[in-house]
DNA sequence: GTCTATAATTTGATAGAC
DNA sequence: GTCTATCAAATTATAGAC
């Protein structure tokens, strides 16, 4: 049950480290923010490591349940996979915000170890959802591709997209990036 | 005409950035590797806005050097993409080695305005050169593509792509995560 | 061009009062 | 749980000698 001054503490902290990376959020900034003093927040999380770890956890969770919530709601692979795509899309959209975890794999060798591995969790919990929808739904593998393939590239184009959609500040960059036509029929 | 010095600082900077990002590299951490001390890095560059300007700038030319060789070099659309997404697996192979321009994307809106302005440069100039491959081939357009689309999910592809590499820290990775498929033919 | 010396700021972290 | 006070370290940057 995290408190109230955890939550915000947390929340702040992802606006910042998915803007500037985990030199780009700091205690003091953080506490600015919310409006307690940088010692407090050790209390809660006595080294950034512990609060970096946590954020990625709290990150990777988020993604989880709505994961698992678009293999209930929807009944097309294309419908699950549209949805997947506007997860990305919907935290490009508002300016400044990247990935969590792709900012975070970016740097990840200079990451604390427990960070680095929450990271690797992200994608293989991606990978892992996506190969099973692929299962699923029967999608057509192509000669010399497998369904896991096929999900690490459908990953990388999301996060990809949302590097684009950085840089060239465009928000409709990011659908133009995005290719799910293999899948249109299913 | 870059002096010694200037090399090897670019050098080692490039090397700290594609691991940290604009945070991950400093002045002093330079000097101790090349050998000399903090301030004479100044005297090169004045700024660290200048130096890491020059080092987005130096990234996208060697770029560009190469695409133009591509160009020449190879006579189908295949071999072309391939040798384009050669260049990222070679970076991405050695540890540590995220693409320049894809971290300091992804951390852009805390880059100085020198910065984040090259690196639309480095992205437009990769879109341009693959839209241009794309038309001079005739690659097929599929309903609703057009070449700028499918040069920017090219680019989205080869950046996710590296990013999954250091994910999983797995080179296989790269290749799996890469797909040229449709483009065989050509 | 490179050095020594140093300023000014920010950072993660701790001790102890309340 | 939050505060004040403080520390040790790292950061970018400048002045001036050689």
């Amino acid at each position: 049950m995290p408190s109230d001054t955890v939550e915000k503490i947390l929340t702040s902290a992802e606006k910042q480290a998915r803007t500037g990376g985990y030199n780009g959020f700091s205690f003091r900034e953080i506490a600015k923010e919310i409006g307690i003093k940088s010692a407090s927040i050790h209390y809660h999380f006595p080294t950034k490591a512990d609060l970096a770890t946590e954020l990625t956890k709290r990150y990777t969770q988020r993604f989880e349940a709505i994961l698992s919530e678009i293999g209930n709601n929807h009944t097309t692979l294309h419908s699950k996979l549209q949805a997947y795509a506007n997860l990305f899309y919907e935290a490009a959209k508002e300016k400044g915000n990247m990935c969590l975890c792709g900012l975070f794999t970016a740097e990840i060798d200079i990451l604390p170890d427990t960070v680095s591995r929450e990271l690797k969790v992200f994608f293989q919990s991606h990978e892992k959802w996506l190969t099973a929808q692929l299962i699923e739904h029967k999608a057509a593998i192509p000669e010399g591709q497998t369904p896991q393939k096929m999900a690490l590239q459908i990953i990388a184009n999301m996060e990809g997209a949302m590097l684009l959609t950085k840089a060239f500040d465009s928000q409709t960059c990011f659908n133009d990036a995005i290719d799910l036509s293999a899948f249109a029929s299913l």
